[in-house]
DNA sequence: TCTGGGGTCCTAGGACCC
DNA sequence: TCTGGGGTCCTAGGACCC
């Protein structure tokens, strides 16, 4: 047996732990530079507030419902996502963080009578802990436990955890499932499915063999035998270190000259690079990419994209930014407004096992030891408190517009929550 | 006016090898 | 008239996930 736990609504749930007041209000959380809902609240959802629509759209519905909205703060939902994760951990053993707010865990060393008392003490440890509430769902397969999960969750009878496990229960569920819902299913694959007559998880689960393969490939064959019951997708407890690495960002406001694109492109290249010697490795080449604003159809689009080969795998800083930059030069286009901007570094090897370069000339012993000095620095007084140059050409006026962030509670010394006591006793004392 | 960011996997097709 | 067979590697693009 599988067991999916989800937190529920998990940045909008984030934004509540350290700010009680807002507990049973609607709550968004919009995507980087305020642009889309991404979070939502049941509150919010119950409002009729869909995934992904833009912040503009929305106005009038936060006007009169006096819905909270927040900016993405990814330093507080990656810390309370670890939190959880370590809680996890602490009552089960194979645990596979498989995203943000998602982790799988392997039941198979446990009775099946255990396993709703399992269930309940993850629910209730990670409620107590962290203040986060998940929904766990536990089946034979990854595949089936996403569903038993969306039931835990849909469904009030079920508490928060839904556990699948006999042939008819199984079947069951999968008939009230629809297919479009299933864990590998997307828009394409589900009306393809639904022009094919098929239209809830029961039905793909029975088509044959035969078909799903030539219509769906491998892939859709490993889903429809992991809904039968058939696990195909192992739990991975180890992540695999990332075999491409992207940073990007929309800009706040337009950007039309080479100056600013070119500190953007710095500072992405610099974020790249510290993801590479994070995991350890190094990367062959570095893509750049600009685009103009597509769904600015009266201005003039551009958008290109180049690959820069680098002499040496790399995860310098000042290295990457160079290569990057040179990239940039040789895309960058006078006489548009571009909106967006991107570094990815791919080609990624492990940084022992590098091909070297008989006619390098850089001190890369040397250089790497000033990386390492550069990340503690950074990590222990902020980001960038030590930078390369060009990461500072001139005024910030690329940046994400973040109107509406909210404090790293968990992250940041000047930004701890505060708790406010006040007693007969001591009237006129606050105590913080 | 305003529209996110970061990944993986698979396949088809071309270039190349013997 | 007729033009082999069996591979690998790489890339672009499309699908999916959160």
């Amino acid at each position: 047996m599988f067991a999916l736990v989800d937190c529920n609504n998990f940045y909008a749930s984030c934004e509540r732990v350290f700010n009680p007041k807002i507990k049973n209000t609607p709550i968004v959380v919009l995507s980087n530079n305020d642009g889309c809902v991404i979070a939502r609240s049941n509150e919010a959802k119950a409002l009729g507030i869909p995934m992904g629509e833009p912040a503009y759209k929305i106005q009038h519905l936060v006007n009169i419902h006096n819905i909270k909205v927040f900016s993405s703060n990814y330093t507080l939902y990656g810390d309370m996502s670890q939190r959880v994760m370590d809680t996890i951990k602490s009552v089960v053993d194979s645990v596979e963080v498989y995203s943000i707010d998602e982790a799988f865990v392997d039941l198979s060393s446990f009775q099946l009578f255990d396993i709703q008392d399992i269930a309940l003490e993850i629910r209730q440890r990670v409620g107590q802990w962290v203040g986060i509430p998940v929904s766990v769902g536990m089946a034979p397969t990854k595949t089936l436990a996403k569903v038993a999960n969306h039931m835990a969750k849909k469904q009030a009878i079920y508490n928060g955890i839904c556990i699948l496990e006999s042939e008819t229960e199984i079947q069951n569920a999968l008939k009230l499932f629809p297919v479009g819902d299933v864990w590998g299913v997307g828009r394409k694959l589900s009306k393809h499915l639904q022009n094919a007559g098929i239209t809830t998880a029961y039905e793909l689960s029975m088509a044959s063999d035969s078909w799903i393969k030539q219509n769906f490939t491998i892939t859709g064959l490993k889903m429809v035998h992991e809904l039968r019951g058939i696990s195909c997708v192992p739990l991975e407890k180890m992540v695999p270190p990332k075999q491409s690495i992207c940073t990007s960002r929309s800009f706040g406001k337009m950007v039309d000259d080479f100056e600013t694109l070119a500190e953007a492109v710095s500072n992405f290249a610099a974020r790249a690079a510290e993801k590479l010697r994070r995991q350890k490795s190094s990367a062959n080449y570095v893509i750049v990419f600009v685009t103009t604003n597509r769904f600015r159809q009266d201005l003039k689009q551009y958008a290109n994209q180049v690959v820069v080969n680098l002499p040496v795998a790399s995860s310098l800083t000042s290295e990457l930014i160079h290569y990057a930059l040179i990239g940039l030069k040789s895309i960058f286009k006078e006489g548009f407004e571009y909106k967006k901007a991107g570094v990815i570094v791919s080609g990624i090897v492990p940084q022992d096992e590098i091909q070297t370069n008989l006619f390098d000339e850089l001190d890369r012993e040397r250089h790497e030891k000033i990386m390492c000095t550069m990340d503690l620095l950074n990590q222990k007084m902020g980001t960038d408190t030590v930078f390369i140059s060009s990461q500072r050409n001139r005024k910030n006026n690329w940046k994400n517009r973040r109107e509406l962030l909210s404090p790293s509670y968990t992250t940041n010394w000047n930004e701890l929550p505060e708790a406010k006591a006040s007693s007969d006793i001591l009237p006129k004392k606050r105590i913080q």
